[in-house]
DNA sequence: ATAGGGTCCGTACCATAGTACGGAGTCAAC
DNA sequence: GTTGACTCCGTACTATGGTACGGACCCTAT
């Protein structure tokens, strides 16, 4: 456990440090506990690998379109261990990445078209505005 | 040209009568001019086929991947006939999709995979957490 | 001619996901 | 033993893409 600052922590997860302390207000990050000797207030926290893989999961899952609400949902249901629950969110998640993946095909599809009739030195025009249409 | 209101319009365009005014005044739309008749101020406005078509590319880019602000850009393109730039946008566009679309499907592949592990009555556990790692 | 529904317009508000800031405390190195 | 970088914390602000509200006006049917 190599006992990362949350500088270190931030920069293992690609992402800055306020972002961290934010995940950490919605409660998707834990907050260690300060090593207690002084001052009581203040001192400073340090993390490990664990919290490594907890933040690395919240980005891949917001990749995967979940809110920050329904990957809240998922840490603790990783915690409860309410396997039913989670199925559920998952195939909702597949679902929804299915439709998704097939309208930026057919977008994709439609703009490759469209940059090919937009050639330079092409005669014909550059419709843009019907480029989506069916 | 069916002389739509703005109720009409953004029924076409499967929209609110407010996100067509708040396109509107992002310069997406045009603001058609009043029918001058009467008190000069208030009249109502009415709207054809090329506002259902603006309207709905507007829809379609969105789904593509563009920001409104892009989508302005396109459409001022579209009234210069600027092809080569046209082509730039689109061409980029096209590759970030082609990279959404990889990480969407892979993702998708993960939720799956998840989805089958989390099957109720199995005996393993249901790792959410590690659901996205390599 | 009046009632109701729709339009017009400005301004305010919302959700999501951060990003910035300022002051105080802490820690490691020199 | 002080300097400089980093942490902690609260609060405020940002960007994007809308959504809501309220008062005035218009338009059509009855």
């Amino acid at each position: 456990m190599p006992a990362l600052t949350i500088a270190k922590l931030a920069a293992e997860g690609g992402v800055g440090v306020e972002t961290v302390r934010y995940y950490q207000r919605r409660g998707l990050m834990p907050e260690p506990e300060r090593p207690n000797g002084a001052s009581a207030n203040g001192r400073v926290r340090h993390y490990g690998a664990e919290d490594v893989r907890r933040l690395r999961f919240i980005r891949a899952a917001q990749s995967a379109g979940f809110t920050l609400e329904e990957i809240g949902q998922l840490l603790s249901l990783d915690a409860t261990e309410d396997r039913a629950r989670a199925r559920e969110l998952a195939r909702a998640r597949v679902s929804a990445l299915d439709e998704k993946i097939r309208e930026l095909q057919s977008a994709r599809d439609a703009l490759s078209r469209l940059a090919q009739v937009c050639e330079q030195g092409s005669t014909r025009l550059c419709p843009i505005l019907t480029a989506f249409e069916p």
